[in-house]
DNA sequence: AATAAATGCAACCGCCCTCCG
DNA sequence: TCGGAGGGCGGTTGCATTTAT
């Protein structure tokens, strides 16, 4: 048995709004506020609508400051290095930019961004240089596969037995400021909780809601902005979650990272407060960002295969490298498309290792540790 | 100038989560 | 503890506009 509809479908008028009903809707938010039920509110002022739809066209269209168009290119990096991040959380990424909607930047990247960074005019070339690009980090993924394999060395349970957020563990996230564009190590555990926090996420102890009106975001690095031949690691969350192989063949990867529940009282877990990556794991049957993520992660026992999909991450990396940056000289067909960066979100093997960290609950701080471990600095 | 194809975007749909009785 | 209602979100659709032929 389905769920009740929320609205008479019979008796609501759907399609374009007129003048005439953003007055209306308008006028009465602006004087009485929603009155926290968008059901009951077009009853309210006499309007046919859902709803849902008197929300929706006031959150995107109608409320005040909002800007429609002309995305900057500063706006197209954070976009691509949020997308690159955290996936399509449309949401998370809108509250990183002021005045933007949701549902523009969706609409954004799937009509303009999407084509623009991953269309079919690439230098050959530059696509010749991207393989080369993906050699060498594959070489270099390889090392540090190498030195995963130390990581297991470490005494058992030294991941995921500590508490959450152990407070005596080194942590450094290296990101880069907004504002300054300059490189900066976050390594203490406040600036990077309020990081998280500003990636979606909210924590339990404060129960702070994501903010959009900071001025010094850190935001990750975009990859657009280094050179093909001069990755730097870590430089994203992404990198931060690219190291990982657990003692006992846990496997951890970035969507346990994003679904991790943090409690910010270090109690290790278990608490049904809301949780730091509640933004991230609202839509826990929609894998993509989670599994965006987690793909480029896992290694556990299957180095082969992770250094396959990186090939591809890295290919599409540098296609957004070249097609962001506007370095490109001449175009060429390229043989990277928009499928190389879906291969890797949907893939099968991601979707075992989605699964397996399903029953695998790890921990916050294990992430950084090990993030940790590898060297960052 | 007419038509087809491509594009952009507002709006809808349906699922999931949280809240609350 | 459970279930219903409402809110929020991402994906998709459909139409108006623009561009190409």
């Amino acid at each position: 048995m389905g769920r009740a509809p929320c609205c008479d479908k019979a008796n609501v008028k759907k399609g374009p709004w007129s003048p005439e009903e953003d007055a209306t809707l308008k006028a009465y938010i602006e004087k009485h506020g929603t009155g926290g039920n968008w059901i009951a509110l077009p009853q309210k002022i006499g309007l046919k609508r859902c709803g849902k739809s008197c929300r929706l066209r006031w959150l995107n269209y109608l409320r005040p400051n909002i800007k429609h168009g002309g995305f900057s290119e500063e706006e197209d990096n954070i976009i691509c290095s949020l997308y690159i991040s955290i996936g399509s959380r449309w949401s998370i990424i809108a509250a990183q930019l002021p005045g933007r909607t949701d549902n523009d930047i969706k609409n954004y990247w799937n009509t303009r961004l999407k084509k623009k960074l991953l269309g079919k005019q690439r230098k050959q070339q530059q696509a010749q240089q991207s393989r080369r690009a993906a050699s060498s980090l594959k070489q270099e993924m390889i090392k540090r596969s190498e030195s995963a394999a130390n990581f297991a060395n470490l005494p058992v349970g030294f991941v995921n037995q500590n508490p959450y957020w152990a407070p005596e563990l080194p942590v450094a996230v290296p990101m880069v400021n907004y504002q300054t564009h300059e490189p900066q190590l976050i390594k203490d555990q406040a600036s990077i909780k309020n990081m998280l926090i500003k990636l979606g996420g909210r924590f339990s102890a404060d129960n702070t809601t994501t903010t959009t009106t900071n001025t010094n975001f850190l935001y990750p690095v975009d990859i657009s902005s280094s050179s093909s031949s001069d990755h730097q690691f870590y430089q994203n969350p992404i990198d931060v979650l690219t190291c990982t192989s657990a003692p006992n063949n846990n496997i951890y990867a970035a969507d346990q990272f994003a679904s991790t529940h943090y409690d910010a009282n270090n109690n290790g877990g278990g608490s049904s407060s809301p949780t730091m990556f509640q933004g991230l794991d609202d839509h826990n049957n929609n894998l993509q960002a989670d599994h965006h993520l987690s793909e480029l992660v896992v290694y556990g026992n299957d180095f082969p295969h992770q250094h396959q999909q990186l090939d591809g991450f890295y290919q599409a990396a540098e296609t957004l490298n070249n097609g962001s940056t506007g370095t490109s000289t001449t175009s060429a067909e390229s043989e990277i498309s928009w499928g190389d960066i879906n291969s890797l979100v949907y893939s099968t093997q991601m979707v075992s290792d989605y699964e397996t960290c399903q029953q695998r609950i790890p921990t916050v701080h294990s992430v950084f540790a090990e993030s940790t471990y590898f060297g960052l600095k």
